[in-house]
DNA sequence: TAGTGGTCTAGACCACTTA
DNA sequence: AAGTGGTCTAGACCACTAG
């Protein structure tokens, strides 16, 4: 009986007590008291230890285990996780900022019905030369145009999609959550490109510059693609990062 | 009492009880049963309906809220959440995969011991001229070469770093978890860029094709930066993919 | 006041690993 | 056989929301 640790459960505290263990823990580990490989306090220890419930420390473990810190093994232990390169994700964080109340502007470049092309069609699972509409917009983080957005939606002459689809709202909506209630899911893909004419202009940057390219695809709860579009934003004015591992 | 859930739990199954309802209302949700803004029964109407007990079922919310498919409000209900774009997630599976026994092979190009520019001593947090190992590497998938990787390891002498890094292993073991113990936490960003000459050649491609760029480094648990590289694609080659909502 | 989710207890039984 | 994690029960009390 040396050292006990010094971190106990405050119960009067407003933070539950799985997640002060939860802190407790991670903070452990990323002090390097437990490495990766060792073996964590058995479940039975840790009740004894923060004098809380089996239930409590079970809940513990499955949420350091759903963050990727620990894998619980049955019959031998817990133990704590190392680095795996291919364990990271990326989140579209710094996208979604822009579109916070005040961070941005958006201005609509133009919109039009149209006629599907071979590319359109496939992609949106329809015939070509049925209408769509091609939506282009730029979006501002102050004066400087941060991203241009080009979209194609399939022209529903039932429900007025048009309007909704083209208000800056509508925008703001996906990535906060108002709008796209009639969306079972999306697909999303980056990869690199570079500028061309058009795109170098509306941006204030120069043709050929390296430029990132989110593409999406959204489809409705009858597994019909509803619209297809993408982002392109120049390489230097936004990044996808990630952190792996314990950065406590 | 119209029309029941079909769906019951079987306590027979190999699959846990709490999964199956996991299942069971993601697969509702999906349906199209519960739409994005409605509310699900409560607590106490799942613990009834499935028969199951109340931390079973508080289980269960908790999951589908950590998967981001609910949001529980105190005092009003559970409700599902519509899609967001800002919550999508790319992970780097795919280029997990190439690093699998057999999927890949590594070729060390050149590994040297050089002193540290102005750029890498920043990034590694050393001092200009102190000595760092330089390594290149090209990653093929069958014959095609996939990947080229460059690295700066800061070069410690009491440590035979040099000639585990330089192994093809150490490539492998940071994506799939058996090397990098020794490190606290790393950090990933993913930019664009196009292939220079010396790239292009090395990757069988052409000069100015636009490429995805994954630029790590990585700390040890003195929060002392170890090593600083980047891989880079060709975009037409690797990309990064993401789904949101509920593709069931 | 009634209903909701949020937390927690003090056990139980099981499956698995190790010796 | 002993120790480990995995699941589950049948409640309890609390904080919050709504009518």
């Amino acid at each position: 009986m040396a050292d006990e640790p010094i971190a106990t459960i405050d119960r009067n505290s407003y933070e539950p007590a799985y997640a002060q263990l939860v802190r407790i823990l991670r903070g452990q580990i990323a002090a390097g008291v437990f490495r990766p490989g060792d073996r964590l306090p058995s479940e039975a220890q840790l009740c004894e230890r923060y004098d809380v419930s089996p239930m409590t420390v079970r809940r513990v473990v499955n949420i350091l285990t759903d963050q990727g810190v620990v894998i619980a093994e049955q019959g031998r232990g817990t133990f704590v996780k190392p680095l795996e390169l291919g364990t990271a994700t990326f989140d579209l964080d710094r996208l979604q900022q822009l579109f916070r109340e005040g961070q941005s502007t958006v201005k609509l470049l133009k919109a039009h019905i149209t006629s599907a092309t071979e590319r359109t069609a496939r992609k949106l699972a329809i015939k070509v030369g049925d209408r769509t509409v091609f939506i282009r917009r730029l979006i501002f983080q102050g004066e400087k145009p941060m991203l241009l957005h080009r979209e194609h939606v399939i022209y529903d002459p039932t429900r007025p999609l048009i309007e909704a689809e083209m208000e800056v709202t509508a925008l703001r909506g996906l990535f906060s959550g108002g709008g796209g209630s009639d969306l079972k899911r999306g697909d999303l893909t980056i990869d690199a490109t570079v500028l061309i004419e058009e795109e170098a202009a509306l941006l204030h940057s120069e043709v050929g510059v390296p430029a990132l390219r989110l593409e999406h695809i959204f489809y409705d709860f009858d597994d019909q693609p509803v619209s297809w579009g993408w982002f392109i934003c120049s390489g230097d004015r936004l990044r996808f990062t990630a952190t792996i591992g314990f950065p406590d």
